[in-house]
DNA sequence: CGGTATTTTGAGCAGTGTCAAAGACGGTGG
DNA sequence: CCACCGTCTTTGACACTGCTCAAAATACCG
């Protein structure tokens, strides 16, 4: 599970073993725990084993915004892993299991195996990719295309990560916390999210989006798939 | 030149060595001239040696959104360095000089020079602490603390550089830039502008801005430089 | 000195936010 | 199995920030 997300970006040999071989344990947490708070000096790293997460900053006035979704599979502490104190928060989105490894184990780790240090390299950087991306939706679309981009990502990264994704999904969030990641408000989310679905784009059981023509919602998002850098086809 | 950037984050010995060995070659280009285009895949990675750049994406119907600054002596490309395809553009703000580096030379220094490994690694990851900042900034703050939000953190950032910065600087943009930066248009830029100069927070002369009062900007600004992970004080 | 890019200003409009309240849902204890 | 609660989702009315369009005033450059 571990290793997934290293081949998620680069072939590695048996780099494997020494990644497995890192001191680890699994820990549960419970919806919106924090794993990390802005502040905090790190002294490990965690990936996300099953569950959904999310980090977020606020600003002075308590305006939340949150800048990466993070789906299971996915290293979450990649990106402190040679910062010493947290920039920002990282919290669970569902109830979720957390291998948590040390930081210094990761990075000798890192800076010993260059497989493996290429590999946290380009998982690192699709990160800085997404963050671009997500500067560019919040900064310059308007609500709905903002909406749409939102849903395609999440689609297209479940898909890449061989969840379900493509056709439909179960987006594990409230329109509130979709707003924050948008920088929304709920109820104009919950208006575009309507529109979205009176134009068919969409549709919608619960908190499940199903995607009737991938083309058509693409289209309306302004979506390519470059920007995450995947080595699988879609787009 | 080249080295300052290194050790803007990690003490080196004489790896230094290894990294002005590299082979490179310093070209000069005009303002707004591009480094990189989205979807050029890449050969090789850049320092900004002089002058002003940026990156920049652009929405699929021309609007366009930087996503951060470079300031003399920046690492340009390492957001590149191990991904194929360029996910942004680059450009210069300014007549700038820039040394350029092939990519491979670079990728092994890095996977082979441990301590260069983690400089560049912490580069990578205070560039994406700096994009997350963007998000928030664009997506939660209004037009007044967005504007001085950026002024802050340029400000920051040239001071930590070494060079003017703290009390004033030239800013290197048009306002429909700034504009662009901040996901507003170059009308409300030039509004907002002049309310923070008639609020007394800044002093403008052509491009030139100066602060009176830091402490009562960064106020207004709701700016902590934590993001940048400076090593200096400030704040 | 003319020509072009940038900064200012004004007036009117629109996309989102605010505030409030009414449903829906899902879980809990009896 | 049901009433009760707290959390989400919907809706409506209305306000406001920031956008548009346009034109005048400046600044910059050869």
């Amino acid at each position: 599970m571990i290793r997934k997300l290293e081949t998620h970006a680069t072939l590695d040999r048996r780099d494997r073993e020494a990644i497995r071989a890192l001191p680890h344990h699994v820990r549960t947490f419970d919806a919106s725990a924090y794993l990390v708070r802005e502040g905090d000096s790190l002294q490990h790293c965690s990936v996300l084993v099953s569950g959904y997460a999310f980090r977020q900053k606020v600003t002075g006035d308590g305006l939340r915004q949150i800048v990466s979704l993070h789906i299971p599979g996915e290293p979450l502490d990649l990106q402190h892993l040679f910062l010493d104190l947290a920039d920002h928060n990282v919290q669970t989105l569902t109830r979720a299991e957390v291998a948590i490894i040390p930081r210094a184990a990761l990075q000798s780790l890192a800076l010993s195996h260059p497989a493996i240090g290429h590999a946290l390299f380009v998982n690192m950087l699709v990160e800085g990719s997404i963050f671009r991306e997500w500067a560019l939706n919040v900064g310059r679309r308007d609500a709905r295309t903002r909406l749409a981009h939102f849903l395609c990502e999440f689609a297209a990264r479940l898909e890449a990560q061989g969840l379900d994704g493509g056709r439909g999904y179960e987006l594990p969030m409230s329109q509130e916390q979709i707003g924050d990641a948008l920088g929304l408000t709920a109820v104009h989310v919950n208006r575009t999210m309507k529109l979205l679905e009176s134009e068919g784009l969409i549709v919608r059981t619960k908190r499940r989006i199903d995607i009737p023509s991938w083309t058509a919602l693409r289209e309306v998002a302004d979506f390519s798939s470059r920007y995450l850098h995947l080595r699988t086809k879609a787009g």
